[in-house]
DNA sequence: AATAATTAAGCAAACGTTTGCGGAAACGTT
DNA sequence: AACGTTTCCGCAAACGTTTGCTTAATTATT
């Protein structure tokens, strides 16, 4: 298989002209007439001329591609950021690389290397839950601008994208309040996890503000937010003298390990128990009685990040560092079953 | 901030030595020395030197990045797949971009070409479901190893990584007929889906082997296999005077379709009518009761297709024509309460 | 009509790497 | 002592593009 693919040189020579003027013409340069610019062109046109890729990365410094670094790709939400990062990138022009942290503080660095050794223009990350220690970060930002998404971290300076946490968390409690819940628990993550602290002040802050007191023992924290945990914790908030009258579990898996227990033991959700999770899974309405959950523009929040980091990419004159923004993406109760009879 | 990435001038200066040497020594190269080697690869790495893609892409006209084309990447098969793409990928040097197809064959040609473009070493490619003209695909394969996976066409004459939906399908029937059922409903894709008409092909082949006819009434075609096709067809197949005893749907969603439809209907599950699936999604397991599916194991998948990808790429002597294999990866039935019921 | 300004195009260097070829030094063989 | 081998390394070209500078031709200005 010869390759037969067509280089400026050989456009030139076609049509005796210098390679820089072939050049020129088709980066529409001002110094070459229309007429020039036409034949050119259409020339380029007929012999599918692609320019390549590489002596134009060689010579700009430039790759038009940027990476994208996910603790785990095949959570539902995440797939939904990727798939708005993927949109909006190809309206840019912009190719995406992909890789999966696997909430492997070791590999995320290992991760932003290589991104940075395959030329990447620009970085977008979710970081690892286990992200305390953000030094192996830090050297990246001046490399290339990155910011972060989703699980973020305000220790670094960059931009970041994340979702109204705090408010969303309590509107969740706020309207488990309306129902006219007292004694509401929540399955949170433990430490280290940006999204977890936020959802928990959240909470806090309802009680709060309709001077409910909080209770230790109903304020359950695990190292890992699945399902098994939400069925594991919620025996044991079952054996509590005191039960609760609801549970608000940070994240839809574990609400849904939640629910299945409760319906175990023959609890009424949500007449004895209302629970509410997090993200609006597909299994959120698969699962019955339908849960309460939050929704996650995830096509918004992909959409979002990649506008900031391609802003910043090719904003170049200026300093990055002027430009850091962090951004919050509106969320949306969404009242289901789980919290709510229709009767 | 100042660029100050290492070259190999640089270090050829630092010591004393001519930049061919350099690159040879840190290729491995056996005409140079043991000594030289070790030098020359200890200044570098702590001078902390990183080749520059560009440069070596465009000398070497290789990328080292992977091109993959899903149709849906929200998927959870879908991205079990990309899971074992990425994790060999990263093992054998290679990223990968990837690109969603939405099902468009105009956005699935348009990407196979600007993959091209961005200089990608070989493409990863389930197809749209709509791809019965192929005519787009046939110029990259002459351009760059291509490999199809999930849905492929045999038409193409490429590797293509594939489940045994056949035998899949046929194991699943048969299990059905094991547990007593006569009168098999299926719910399939209608046409051009290579995965649908395999199963299907497999249902029939099983009715056979059982000596139970086909009838028309029960077989069920729709444009979109989805979750609301799934409590439509229910509907319909509810309307026939003999109804079903068993209903298998092409796909897990269109399955959990069937299950909310029939237990609307107060139908009991599976004594009245046995359901079973598709894929093995997580909804299979939230679902009540709990879907009887096929697994498929998308992470072997994925990491095959890569294999024979990479191998095609790197095996540039011979021609690739010969190496055209098909491969199927074995299922497993996965035998839940849909369908068997522990009393 | 002479000069200045504008327009259109070409020359050549540069980007960082790889690699064919050539050559010097060291070694081994008669 | 003369030759052939082997070992190790350098020279320079090449990959395809972009871009600063120069040049030639045309048009405008006095």
């Amino acid at each position: 298989m010869k390759k037969k693919v067509t280089t400026l040189k050989m456009l030139a020579q076609a049509l005796n002209l210098s390679i820089s003027t072939v050049s020129r013409a088709l980066n529409d340069h001002p110094d070459i007439s229309n007429d020039t610019k036409e034949k050119v062109k259409r020339l380029a046109q007929s012999m599918n001329y692609v320019p390549n890729i590489f002596a134009k990365g060689f010579r700009k410094h430039k790759s038009n591609i940027i990476g994208i670094i996910v603790p785990n790709i095949t959570h539902y939400f995440t797939t939904t950021i990727i798939r708005g990062v993927l949109e909006e990138a190809s309206i840019q022009g912009y190719r995406v690389i992909i890789s999966e942290s696997n909430n492997d503080v070791e590999k995320q660095k290992e991760m932003l290397n290589t991104m940075l050794q395959f030329g990447v223009d620009g970085i977008l990350a979710s970081l690892t839950k286990m992200t305390k220690e953000i030094t192996h970060v830090l050297p990246i930002i001046n490399a290339v601008p990155l910011i972060l998404f989703d699980k973020v971290s305000d220790k670094i300076p960059c931009t970041q994208i994340t979702i109204n946490d705090e408010e969303a968390a309590f509107n969740v409690v706020e309207h488990l309040i309306n129902i006219g819940r007292k004694r509401i628990a929540i399955i949170k993550e433990r430490e280290f996890s940006y999204t977890s602290e936020k959802r928990y002040a959240g909470y806090l802050k309802a009680l709060k503000a309709h001077q409910i007191e909080v209770d230790e023992k109903i304020i359950i924290s695990v190292d890992d937010i699945s399902l098994k945990q939400g069925r594991r914790m919620t025996n044991s908030l079952l054996s509590l003298k005191k039960k609760p009258d609801a549970i608000f579990a940070i994240t839809d898996s574990a609400a849904i390990g939640v629910i299945q227990t409760l319906k175990k033991f023959n609890i009424k959700i949500p007449e004895d128990i209302a629970v509410v999770g997090f993200s609006n899974s597909i299994n959120s309405t698969i699962i019955e009685p339908m849960l309460t959950t939050v929704n996650q523009p995830g096509n918004t929040i992909g959409k979002t990040a990649i506008k900031y980091l391609i802003k910043e990419i090719e904003n170049d004159d200026s300093n990055h560092i002027s430009m850091h923004k962090t951004v919050e993406i509106k969320t949306e109760l969404i009242v289901r079953e789980s919290t709510f009879k229709i009767s």
